[in-house]
DNA sequence: AGTTACTTTAGAATAATTATAAACTAATTA
DNA sequence: TAATTAGTTTATAATTATTCTAAAGTAACT
């Protein structure tokens, strides 16, 4: 366990962030999962806190999941609930859709024939593709 | 102009939305155009309400929004600050995305050469792909 | 024309997010 | 190690998009 702060420490001392209690603990919390997490501040709130004595104020949810945005960890999206969201995955990728969940969808699954040029004086940044799913029944 | 008008009536009217002054006014400045148009219900409020006499209120333009929406001749998304956009272009397509906004681009521009199978029990809806764009230099 | 059901509207309520500024703590300096 | 400083956390207030409410208005039907 101290070795795994350590990784949070530095991670987060090479992003230029002071490696305090609260961000080392949202850090592992975030990171230290094999698949990826995608999440609101709320969420994020309710996992985090709940069952806790030393609970984390949700100004610093905020504060820290704008931080690690800003610094490459996180990638922000958003669905059709205006509310925020949030994907430990910061790669470029694709999501299935289903339910209000989004679910990963390695770069590799997903093969183009054809794509458009882009508009002149632009070039393509990235292409992420969602495939929304629905019962079969 | 009374033809026109008709259209629309019509439309809502088929919709089973009462045709009132502001549905249809509403109706005919999003639908009555050439390209889809994207937009927030702020940028509807400023656009159709300034330079009037008459505004219709915000409220009606909520909910006018949200029953053709319902209605199926609007479709919502979601950008990345959390405010509700819609399309009046109900078909699956692709998007264009530079600077906050969305270019449409038709179905029969992109085509896969693979695709990932869905999970057990459920079956693809549809696939939206967005390009996001950036400036060459 | 009168009645009924649906609409519009202003304003209040809600909820996610951001701003504020005082208390706190990590890092740096002496 | 103690003192300084610069960055953080926090409770709370402010903001903003959206929804709710209920009273006044209007379309449609009898």
């Amino acid at each position: 366990m101290i070795s795994k702060n350590k990784t949070f420490i530095e991670k987060l001392r090479s992003s230029g962030l002071r490696p305090t209690r609260q961000r080392v603990e949202i850090s592992k919390f975030l990171f230290n999962r094999k698949k990826t997490f995608h999440f609101s501040v709320d969420d994020l709130n309710k996992l985090l806190n709940s069952r806790k004595k030393k609970k984390i104020s949700i100004a610093t949810l905020y504060n820290t999941v704008h931080a690690l945005k800003s610094a490459g960890h996180l990638k922000e999206f958003s669905l059709e609930n205006n509310i925020s969201y949030y994907d430990t995955n910061t790669t470029s990728h694709h999501h299935f859709y289903f339910n209000g969940k989004l679910t990963d969808i390695k770069n590799k699954e997903i093969h183009f024939k054809k794509i458009p040029t882009p508009p002149i004086g632009k070039k393509i940044k990235n292409v992420e593709v969602v495939i929304k799913l629905e019962n079969i029944n």
